[in-house]
DNA sequence: TATGAATGAGCCTTCATTCAT
DNA sequence: TATGAATGAAGGCTCATTCAT
């Protein structure tokens, strides 16, 4: 008689165990035996639940994106940009593991459709959740220019702080950073 | 007789056929079969002239980066301002094979003692760059900040850019961004 | 479930076909695909094993050393002479791959500090052996000097038989001088 | 105008390379370029003078046993023997790279017909040397023994000495040995 | 004659996948 | 369902040999 819920607790482990192991020993390095034997299991098991390595990297990939999707409470537009600020920086700061495991999934990407388009869309959904904001704040064009640069910043701070091995000290400096540009984008006159 | 500089060019056709096929099938699918049949050489030819197939990959990262350091002619502070912009987005601009193979090394240098050390200098040339300009023009705290927000503006776009396979309009853009970024930040009225 | 002991037989299968192999071929000539196609199993299941090819060449020394080691019963010292002749030529003839196999890991174990060690053991017991028994039959130094020589003139035999692809009769006369040497030896008035 | 003995004074350089070379690293480790180099010459050039490695190995042997072939001077049949055992030590004794060459070469020779017939040649000449002079002092049964026996002395003391990284006292031992094996030999009484 | 750059076959090793239990 | 022993393809590296100079 086999407990309920008794595979997806399993499936979770072995997403953990992935991410913990390609933050570890990057993607090359993380072979389905170190995989497994870190989530205390066969190595056979992989197989059985996902089919192959390549399906548990890519679960492991939309497990990390689904982190970022908390609903944003339905707070007022600014509260909101500054929680999509926080948010994108906290998953770093929760686990220093999800940072290098995103930069090393970011590598295998670009030659890997099916994480390729998990990528674009984790892309896409920051730069629209910024938009939508903005929008009520600013007028139409300047609202999409300080979508895109905002995007950036968070991207580029999270980049270089991912490759940096930065401290908690230099991620916060860099959440400051992007809640000044917001901040300074809606203090100038809005040009209609 | 070996023809003077045929060392060179070979290892720079190395290089090449590195970069290229990096792009094509990423880090973990590049062979030295593979990358010795896109040279036109043996694969043994690798070994002879790097040493191993982890020497031609650092010899190729240190290819890229020396591609950034051409020296920015001494104008005025402003203008090398926007010449660092330029210059980090036409490389990208001038091969798309290098924006790709650039992610690789990324996803890959967390894992990797040499390659991090490249990407460490890399990322603190140009932060460096732009601060010296920056303080030239503005109060240090804000010329430091501008710097820091610059860099990541850099960074933000060229990864997402990278990410998206992104043609050169969107790069256009992209450098067009940045630019405004620093328009804006010196014609704030500086504070003391 | 795995039956018990497979991984014994397993291993003891891949020691008797590297030990058949090398016979054959050299220790040069004697790759993992000829051993483990000898053996009836997949060239993956040396590492599985053995961890590398260089473990289960010293794991084949060790087998070969092991069976030299059965126990001299406990019989009076004239007697462990003559066994222990008989000892050291016997598993030549048992098995003449023995013999190559033996001769191409004392060309190796110059130059490999493992299999060094084991030959430094085996030459060492056997003269150890032979003086330990000739003690109890002649004074301090003519034991001594009896074991020194009686070790080189069994090791000198044994590797012109080996060098020679020596038929049964040349190790039986090799037998038979040895013993003779020993019979001189004991028959000398001794000198205290 | 190429120098008169130009090729003969290369030739032997490469075979004192090849010897050292050999000695140092082993057989396997001995490759063309590191012997080559040792020589103070290219790679190509031992293709050009011995065709091949394996030529030029066996030029190597041949040259070590042209080394013991120098003519016993024609004194009385007991000074004869005491030189033949001082030969086969003193070759050691010389140079310690030949005793590790040696070992490595009769490693291989199981498994090269070359190398083979060349040790035969080298194993019966000792025994046929040591009972040719033998023969002028005992009667033809025992000086046929004799010769057998020393024969195997003379190796198993070299074989033990090599194995042993041996120090110039214990071949001084050793030789001491083998003499006084030939004179308990012809002091006693010879049996018709 | 002599060089050493270039080749490419062959080696050991790794590792995702399979499958009998 | 779960295991992990076994497979074998594929990779990087070594090195004897070749050949244009």
């Amino acid at each position: 008689m086999p407990k309920v819920g008794m595979e997806s607790m399993r499936r979770q482990q072995l997403i953990d165990a992935t991410i913990d192991v390609v933050a570890e020993v990057g993607l090359k390095g993380a072979t389905i035996n170190l995989i497994a034997k870190r989530a205390g299991m066969s190595s056979g098991i992989i197989s059985h639940y996902f089919g192959s390595k390549q399906a548990l990297i890519e679960a492991s990939v939309r497990y990390l994106l689904s982190q970022l999707k908390i609903e944003y409470s339905p707070d007022n537009p600014y509260d909101r940009l500054m929680k999509i600020v926080d948010l994108n920086f906290s998953g770093i700061q929760k686990a220093d593991s999800s940072t290098k495991t995103w930069l090393s999934f970011w590598g295998q990407s670009m030659h890997d459709p099916n994480l390729y388009r998990l990528q674009e869309i984790n892309k896409r959904r920051l730069v629209s959740n910024l938009r939508y904001s903005f929008k009520q704040l600013l007028d139409p064009k300047t609202a999409h220019d300080a979508a895109e640069v905002t995007a950036a910043l968070i991207d580029g701070f999270w980049l270089r702080c991912a490759l940096s091995r930065a401290n908690q000290e230099k991620f916060s400096l860099a959440k400051g950073y992007c809640k000044k540009y917001i901040n300074s984008v809606l203090e100038q006159p809005t040009v209609i």
